[in-house]
DNA sequence: TAAAAATTAGTAATAATTACCAAATGATAA
DNA sequence: TTATCATTTGGTAATTATTACTAATTTTTA
């Protein structure tokens, strides 16, 4: 149950569109690729609520923001930790489907002095599209 | 050999200092970090002269750019992969030393229709002095 | 229905990085 | 060595993603 269930923010039509648009695709895209999906349904919108947004739901845990080194931030409609692939010819993200590896979060342990919460992976290489 | 061996670009002092400052340390530090050690070898060097040597540095593999999705992107003078640990608390990096994990290459191909090449791991997680 | 709180649109500000350019430096060849 | 030429630098301006601000609007609550 989180904050959006529990009703410590409310659900406005630009919070839901924006929402309803991530979650409709797998692209990954970045704040202006996701304003402009919203100002289809909604033109009045502005790329500052945009931003506050994604923002707030990120850090509510019902979406991802993702950095793959680019200049914008990417964002993610599944907030449930997976891997990613980034190509290096055109720069698309596509999740991975393989199971996480929680083993290397014990072996980070041993090799550090840290208390490891968790890791992320990013994988590069080139798409069907980019291997030529 | 790289092309810094090859004479294709020149050793020039503020290149050198710079390289030399970075490789001193293991604390993954950001451009602005590395503007201020460098300038005490070299007080009228310029931020852009840092910016332009740090990029293309790690452009040609003598060092690393490294993203943890803060603000500022860090470098490493070590330029060969290796993982990385972000402190929750306070922020800091810290290289984990332990060995790649090269079947993750293999399996996020078989997961995927991409040529995979090569994959980063960011562990997060607390450290010694953020535990409490 | 009135008052309080949250949210928005629009715009201005911030901050990291990159671009530009004239002057300086380093490499090269006569 | 010295003249020439390409590279690099310092200083500054421009760019760009993101955040901050604020008055007006919307939603919730009493």
């Amino acid at each position: 149950m989180n904050k959006l269930d529990k009703n410590e923010f409310r659900l406005t039509n630009q919070r839901k569109v924006i929402l309803e648009e991530l979650k409709k695709v797998k692209s990954h895209p970045t704040a202006t690729e996701i304003y402009d999906m919203v100002r289809k349904k909604m033109p009045r919108i502005s790329l500052g609520t945009v931003y506050r947004n994604l923002e707030l739901l990120s850090n509510n845990s019902i979406i991802q923001k993702l950095d793959f080194g680019e200049a914008q931030k990417r964002f993610d409609g599944n907030p449930t930790t997976h891997y990613h692939i980034n190509c290096k010819g055109c720069g698309r993200v596509d999740d991975v489907d393989m199971p996480l590896n929680q083993e290397l979060d014990e072996l980070a342990e041993n090799a550090t002095s840290y208390k490891v919460s968790s890791h992320h992976v990013e994988f590069s290489g080139f798409c069907v599209s980019c291997q030529n």
